[in-house]
DNA sequence: TTGACTAATGACAGCGCTGTCATTACTCCG
DNA sequence: CGGAGTAATGACAGCGCTGTCATTAGTCAA
């Protein structure tokens, strides 16, 4: 690596100024604001950046404007596929608006997600995206008070922060218990780890779902607090197969576990969909593919990170509708063999 | 959301030291290099930090210092669970350092790359890690000239730009190839999507050592441009028993794959691992629960995004030593059911 | 005691940009 | 044809911090 070289070399406003002939904040307009310039004057400018390779410097810009270009994103989880998901969403979404994303990791903690509001919150970012709508009391007045477009993602409420893009889990879990009973199950049992609150929301849609079908047996809900995996998933059905054996179908609280469960199932020889009905929670890629296909709910998770951004973009530019601000996307029940006693052979979705 | 207060009440660096009655330099150099601030002073000066609540104003500090503390984190996809992991490494390593991560997707796009490695280079970031050792010249060239550390991951070269963490995708299926010679399998084929650069690395691994042993056969290579997943794996192993149905073991080039393999062999009643034997790349938690579980090769992804940050952090400190900057980790063989005929029943690893 | 050091602190300027307001050169209507 | 209005541009100061160098006080060997 060579030696600094001694006096920054970086191309500034004042050399294109230079360059083109006009003071420095013009081409700082004509950069922002193009059609606040003069034609023939934009001409000149977009040159001269070009020949001199002018970068921004986005440090002096944020100083100057007090405003920073960075969209600040609160995840639970980097690894899960949940939530990679939905960054691919917002990745998508964020280069149409000259926005940076930074990302932060609360590890399903809401003191780390309080810690990590109010960092974000120091940078002034340009928005800020939460997961879920369970912030503490604390980071919720944070966001309350920030000046700042704020979206809650993942979940629905009745009295969001300010934007929110997300979906109903309660009803997504009813759905299910209401499904597996048409197929002719009696007996539900539910799998869930990692209880953060959409979980137990999703936990407490299928216990009144079936209560109200009067099919709701406690000894068949099995949660543990570890994280949710494959591994899971085998420990909690052989956990719910030891505790409550005449369960003859089970909604999985995601896909993972449902795997799990139907490879813990296929080493017990236990018939899928006949002797027992699965259906996990999220489709992922892998779940149409799986023996037998999985039956599970398809959750707008791309879509979520792309509607978010643009909610953002959307409020900072001029006019808010103020129509859209609140996003209720749809969570879909996706039936394949894993959950249908009448399926005739192996075909995936 | 109340209306923005008009003037700014951020509070300051001077704040701090007119409370602490020192200069404001003074309590600059207490944050950043507290050794250097007499012991009376600190305290004061900590005090008055708390009382106020002051919080850097990082584009200020960026702006006079020329430098930023952002880490740049350059990979080809943020779905993919082989970078999720590297990421969560990353995110794990960086709280010790101060830094603050920056992502951005190439979406396997060198062009993209170096477009991102202009944009990173633009805002002087503290560091760069970058994935793969295939930079365009111009990328690589951009990279040579930059004045912070760089680390290469995921891969190893002879000549990296700077610094590295990675392992041989050559040896690695080089001695997959091995693993199946051992187990009795002598007509090995390789299934692989997205073909990126350490993917035909790993097929150029496989091909050699096959040839070495004289049981290659180029029927038995079955490729595509598509994106890598399970769906294509079940594609590509129909596409395997239509050109080579005499093949009787597969690598996978990734777990993805070689789950596909997994689940259409069992539609067609292929018996795996007696009628083939079947090996994945990567370890994905899945892989050990599947049945039959999944022989693969462990590749250390949370261990390099952890020393990634690791190497920066000390190259970015006062002594570097030189000796520690190539990082050459170990990619295991883990071998389980799916590849040993002689397997006696359904058991986890 | 003195000169030569080190430790601790401060003064000053300026990083590169933008908000604010002022200025200039127009256009257009009555 | 004059005054009001508008479009295009510029001057200036300052955002909050840190690099550089200067200054002061304290330490120690000769």
């Amino acid at each position: 690596m060579p030696a600094k070289t001694k006096h920054s070399n970086r191309v500034t406003l004042d050399d294109v100024a230079r360059e083109a002939g006009v003071s420095a904040i013009t081409v700082s307009r004509c950069i922002r604001a193009p059609e606040k310039v003069a034609a023939p004057s934009r001409l000149r400018i977009q040159a001269a950046i070009d020949r001199l390779g002018y970068v921004p410097h986005m440090a002096a810009s944020a100083l100057a404007s007090r405003r920073t270009n960075v969209l600040g994103l609160i995840v639970p989880s980097v690894t899960n596929s949940v939530f990679s998901d939905v960054l691919l969403g917002v990745y998508d979404a964020i280069e149409a608006t000259g926005l940076s994303v930074q990302i932060a990791n609360s590890r399903y903690s809401p003191s780390e997600e309080e810690t990590l509001i109010r960092t974000f919150l120091a940078q002034r970012p340009a928005g800020l995206i939460v997961s879920g709508v369970d912030q503490t009391p604390t980071g919720r007045a944070l966001l309350e008070a920030a000046d700042c477009p704020v979206v809650q993602i993942m979940d629905v409420t009745d009295n969001p922060i300010d934007m929110l893009v997300g979906f109903s889990h309660f009803d997504s879990a009813a759905s299910v218990v209401r499904h597996f009973m048409e197929q002719g199950y009696r007996r539900p049992a539910i799998l869930s780890a990692r209880m953060d609150p959409r979980s137990q929301v999703r936990v407490s849609g299928f216990r009144r779902e079936a209560e109200r079908l009067g099919i709701f047996d406690p000894r068949r809900v099995v949660t543990t607090q570890g994280r949710s995996s494959v591994g899971t998933g085998c420990q909690l059905f052989a956990d719910l197969m030891a505790r409550a054996p005449d369960a003859d179908c089970v909604f999985c609280n995601n896909d993972d576990l449902a795997l799990g469960v139907l490879f813990e199932a296929a080493r017990r020889n236990i018939r899928v969909p006949e002797a027992l009905g699965v259906c996990g929670f999220n489709d992922l890629e892998i779940s149409a593919y799986v023996n037998p296909p999985l039956t599970t709910v398809a959750t707008p998770r791309y879509r979520t990170g792309q509607e978010a951004v643009r909610l953002v973009a959307a409020a900072l530019g001029p006019g808010v509708e103020e129509a859209e601000r609140h996003l209720r996307l749809e969570a879909k029940l996706v039936v394949r063999a894993s959950s249908q006693p009448g399926w005739t052979g192996p075909t995936a979705t």
